[in-house]
DNA sequence: CATGACCATCAGGGTAACTGATGATCAACG
DNA sequence: CGTTGATCATCAGTTACCCTGATGGTCATG
């Protein structure tokens, strides 16, 4: 078995195969691609010497060369090639413009709910034929880690992360007090008044494991009855009256009827929404783009209103 | 636009690519390919070049190099490549071995019915996933034609040719002269005898010709009544009475109880039926094997009895 | 027989590719 | 916190290859 080995096959060759075959003569094909009869001789030469047969039957005198049978069998899997590999040259160029590609970014509950559909609407005008794959998770650390094992290209983040992430920094997200209406008067309720009053809150992620912190590094030990790491189940619990929540004003309805937000005083430190990516990683036009528009669209959410400043003037 | 130009993409390229993808790291994949480090990353360094973007993510030290987004949208089509010029590589290898291919052969009427099915069996015995196309022409000068142009590989033939196709002699076919059962005494006719005769022959074509000018030759004038080409046609006007008809044996059944057939005084030159192909064209492996087929299957012809010994003696 | 069109081959110069050595970077480890 | 080891980039040098230009051989044409 003489395995026909094509490791050395160059496109030139095919090239040079091609042209030969459609002109008929090795002088009119170096005319059209460049080159010199000779060179194309040369050519032609090695690569019968890699399919290891005569691929033209060279009649000598002025007559045109012509395919031999083994150069008839080559000549269609030849062109396949050079026009796959044509293919692969516009398709990376495709690629490169953003007009195809994929991009998988990690979010959590309350990014999807109010940041992600702002920048995907975006993303689809700009780059309609571009995957956008989302990868959603609450738990603890599960967006660090897929996006730490390049699983991730983009992923929204809380607080700042240097060394293994670059990220850029969105918006702060203030924590407030949730309540039914009218348990506490309009405006800030102070955090030395939550003392043994019952709390919903999550279960521990970054997100919340900032927010008791801030609560105990201000006195305070907050009194959880309930944990759930949906926040409209938490919003849901806050109406029904199992207790009030501290949440990030991301996370809540502000116009939801059934409960009531105010300020904390003093406040507590908010949480930075960023988007973050591996460091030293090399990011797509697509997804750089990507984090453009984030950063665009958050100033939406940089620039908010505080919701109890209209109801509570 | 930017067209990215791959022409000057070679295998080594998407060889040592995919080879750093799957190991990991310069070094390893150098190490597998029988290469030095330094060359696999001035190979990576081109085809970056030729892709004009960076491929891999390169953190430095001793960890593993990482797929860029364009890497790894590369990646795909590139071992897609690689698998069919590998493919393309093993199907040349069947052709050469005659595991596959296609041939095309020229061939008329007598040899269709008597010789090709004998060829075409142990064709396929022996190369049963070969495509056998086979063209058929009783006219003047068709397969002449077709084989010089290059549509036919080979073709069965009248005669011999010499300068523009090359040949193997396959059997001479002798002309018989075919009549009705006790039309004459049995065994040879003089031509002298068929002066006036009326006879059924064939249009021009070569076989005829060569008929006709022996006859002539021989100072007979024939006495053409009808002319058909189809061989069974032939006989049954014989059959039916219409004349009697000088043909090649090859075109008779000589155990049809309806004609006899007597040998000519003197006889006539013989046709002698060849396989020719162009000269100084390749033969593929198959058709030299089938023009040795042919050779050998045709000995069944040249040594055949002649029928009116056994039936005259 | 001379001409012209064609391909193969040769010698050469230039370029590209591989080798081997060196330097820079960074994780891991003590 | 320095040392070690693994990694890749770069450099210089040599080798190998490819293209050019010239030449010679072949063959149809007139």
């Amino acid at each position: 078995m003489v395995m026909t080995n094509l490791r050395d096959l160059e496109m030139r060759h095919l090239v040079a195969f091609d042209a030969v075959a459609n002109e008929g003569t090795f002088g009119k094909a170096a005319e059209k691609l460049g080159y010199t009869q000779s060179a194309i001789s040369q050519q032609i030469a090695s690569l019968e010497r890699l399919v290891d047969g005569k691929l033209f039957d060279r009649p000598g005198g002025p007559r045109p060369v012509e395919l031999t049978p083994l150069g008839h069998h080559l000549l269609g899997p030849a062109r396949e090639l050079l026009a796959r590999v044509g293919a692969i040259g516009e398709d990376l160029d495709r690629f490169r413009t953003g007009e195809v590609g994929q991009i998988t970014v990690g979010t959590y509950q309350s990014v999807s709910a109010k940041v992600l559909p702002l920048v995907v609407g975006r993303m689809r005008q700009e780059f309609p034929d571009v995957q956008i794959l989302l990868y959603e998770s609450d738990l603890d650390d599960e967006l660090d880690v897929a996006l730490g094992s390049g699983e991730l290209d983009l992923s929204f983040v809380v607080g700042d992360w240097t060394g293994q992430f670059e990220s850029r920094r969105l918006f702060e997200d203030p924590f407030v007090l949730v309540t039914r209406p009218g348990e506490y008067k309009p405006g800030p309720v102070r955090l030395a008044d939550l003392a043994e009053v019952p709390m919903v809150g999550q279960h521990a992620n970054s997100c919340q494991l900032l927010n008791e912190t801030g609560l105990r590094s201000a006195g305070l030990e907050p009194n959880y009855v309930f944990r759930t790491n949906d926040n409209g189940t938490v919003s849901a619990m806050v109406k029904a009256g199992l207790g009030v929540a501290v949440m990030p004003l991301l996370c809540v309805e502000p116009d939801d009827p059934g409960i009531e937000l105010h300020p904390l005083r003093p406040a507590l430190e908010s949480r930075r929404v960023s988007i973050a990516w591996r460091a030293g990683r090399t990011l797509s036009p697509v997804a750089q783009r990507f984090v453009e528009i984030a950063v665009e669209v958050s100033e939406v959410f940089a620039e908010r209103p505080l919701p109890w400043k209209g109801r509570a003037a």
